[in-house]
DNA sequence: GCGATCAGAT
DNA sequence: CACATCTGATCGC
């Protein structure tokens, strides 16, 4: 098992998991990581473990106390003491299980996926299996089903293990780990934002733990998932709290409404920064958090950490869909406009279009009550409830497609006569179009024209950059892509190359 | 029937 | 490509 800060453990063979059940790093590099990695020897996991932090200060969890710190903003004052451990295991109290089976197979087997399963890796596609462990002990029932009556043999899944990512080291306290049960050590769970993928796992029965976001993702986790208020402890920007003896403060992260980068102070001067997601930016750099003293972790979204990712600044994106949309009515006035969208993000591109062309933004329900929820009155006001009472429509991305708007135009027949359609997203991503937004080429099709636009809402590759580059950080700590060693490795060298002679 | 959770689709 | 779901099947209760 490896210890922190040690260099002495085994190597865990079975490849190509340098990451173990827990989902911390293992030592040294496996062979596939060795292997895809191009010179050798800088595996992630020895990266993760080699210079810059104390991995052995890992502070002994306290019992979990709901609503600690919500109330007590701002009071100053160290509680608890401290508890030195030896090892990350045995500070987040994890004996380490038993390897699972059938982890021989190389990295695009079938076998892949219930690795990133074992891993509990976050965005490689299907995440995995029995989030919650329904069982207050942790122990596991022993028999998860297996669709299709498959291989899987009774006893041979357990449930995820929440991977090192999401933990922070010397506190009892995760981001984003809502899909692990209650994972042991843990008494703070902190919410970045209110997007499926990190939320997953949060449902009305959730009862391990306060957990600690913005307001307005607060307001969310209680109006959508029903969770018991009595766990939801709101925390505002930019202000100071101290919870569980380490003082935690929210950044805006210009990712989601409610999006917050978090900032964590140990009582040994430490500090991290977990960015959750978001779009670093110039004023971004011009926190005063972020102006002092050096960052010693960062936890880093990595979505689009590769120089193919390249897109213009938001406001070039949305000036252009303004432009296009005022051209396309101006041709033909009966035009319906759809924006589409996830359950949050990407207000700006419709709100730019209500305010430009002075119409009311239609969006059905379930959307409205969200949007309200916001308490943003520029965006309130112009919200309608009657599909014929605007041209500007906002529907889920997943409905903006030629088949179902050649529908939705006979659905609100006679009103209008062709639909202009835009899709934000952040990976198209052609040469062209990344510099050149007039070179975008819509799909039409008879009445329905579609506009892929680059509107992202994470880093583009030159902002991540950028941003490490203003920070300086003594290490960094992707969250993204990390589901494969190649895409690792290749994340270090960028940021060995920015951080270089640091 | 209902909520949770899976694989697969987009 | 990969974002952040969404859908439909299946399971436990």
């Amino acid at each position: 098992m490896a210890t922190a800060g040690g260099g002495d453990a085994d190597a865990p063979q079975p490849f190509p998991a340098d990451l173990d059940d827990n989902g911390f790093p293992a030592l040294p590099s496996s062979p596939a990581s060795v292997a895809a990695s191009s010179g050798g020897g800088s595996g992630f996991a020895e990266d993760f473990y080699s210079s810059g932090t104390d991995w052995s200060s890992l502070r002994s969890p306290s019992p979990p106390r709901p609503l600690e710190g919500a109330s007590g903003v701002k009071a100053k004052g160290k509680e608890n003491g401290s508890l030195v451990q030896s090892s990350l295991f045995q500070a987040w109290g994890i004996a380490k299980p038993p390897r699972r089976e059938g982890a021989g197979a190389g990295e695009s087997s079938p076998v892949q996926r219930s690795l990133f399963q074992a891993w509990g890796i976050e965005r490689p596609k299907r995440e995995g299996v029995g989030a919650a462990d329904p069982s207050p002990s942790g122990s596991w029932p022993g028999r998860k089903r297996q669709r299709g009556g498959s291989e899987q043999q009774a006893g041979a899944k357990r449930p995820l293990s929440c991977p090192f990512y999401k933990k922070i080291p010397g506190t009892p306290f995760t981001v984003d780990a809502f899909r692990y049960g209650e994972v042991e050590g843990c008494s703070a769970y902190f919410l970045s934002h209110f997007h499926y993928d990190h939320y997953g796992g949060l449902t009305k029965k959730w009862c391990h733990g306060p957990i600690y976001c913005s307001a307005l993702t607060a307001r969310l986790v209680k109006m959508c998932l029903s969770v018991n208020s009595e766990y939801i402890c709101p925390l505002e920007l930019d202000t100071e709290y101290v919870i569980e003896g380490v003082t935690v403060t929210l950044l805006e992260a210009n990712h989601c409404p409610g999006a917050a980068l978090i900032h964590f102070r140990l009582c040994d001067g430490k500090t991290y920064l977990h960015t959750g997601d978001f779009r670093a930016s110039r004023s971004m750099q011009l926190h005063p958090l972020l102006q002092k003293g050096r960052i010693n972790l960062l936890y880093l979204d990595t979505t689009y950490c590769n120089p193919k990712y390249k897109f213009p600044p938001q406001e070039d994106v949305i000036d252009f869909v303004v432009r296009t949309a005022r051209r396309y009515l101006k041709k033909q006035p009966k035009t319906l406009i759809v924006v589409g969208a996830y359950s949050i993000g990407k207000e700006n591109v419709y709100l730019a279009i209500s305010q430009a062309l002075e119409v009311p933004i239609y969006t059905d329900a379930s959307r409205r009550r969200i949007l309200h929820s916001f308490g943003w009155s520029d965006l309130s006001k112009r919200i309608c409830s009657c599909n014929q009472s605007s041209p500007l429509h906002v529907l889920p991305l997943g409905s903006v497609n030629h088949e179902n708007l050649k529908k939705y135009l006979e659905i609100l027949n006679q009103r209008f006569l062709s639909v202009l359609a835009f899709r934000p997203t952040g990976w198209t991503f052609s040469e062209a179009t990344g510099k050149q937004l007039d070179l975008i080429k819509p799909s039409s099709n008879g009445s329905v024209t579609i506009y892929g636009v680059p509107y992202s809402e994470h880093s583009s590759f030159t902002e991540l950059r950028d941003f490490v580059m203003f920070l300086r950080p003594l290490k960094v700590i992707p969250t993204v892509n990390v589901g494969n060693a190649a895409s690792r490795d290749k994340m270090q060298a960028y940021f060995q190359e920015w951080l270089k002679g640091s």
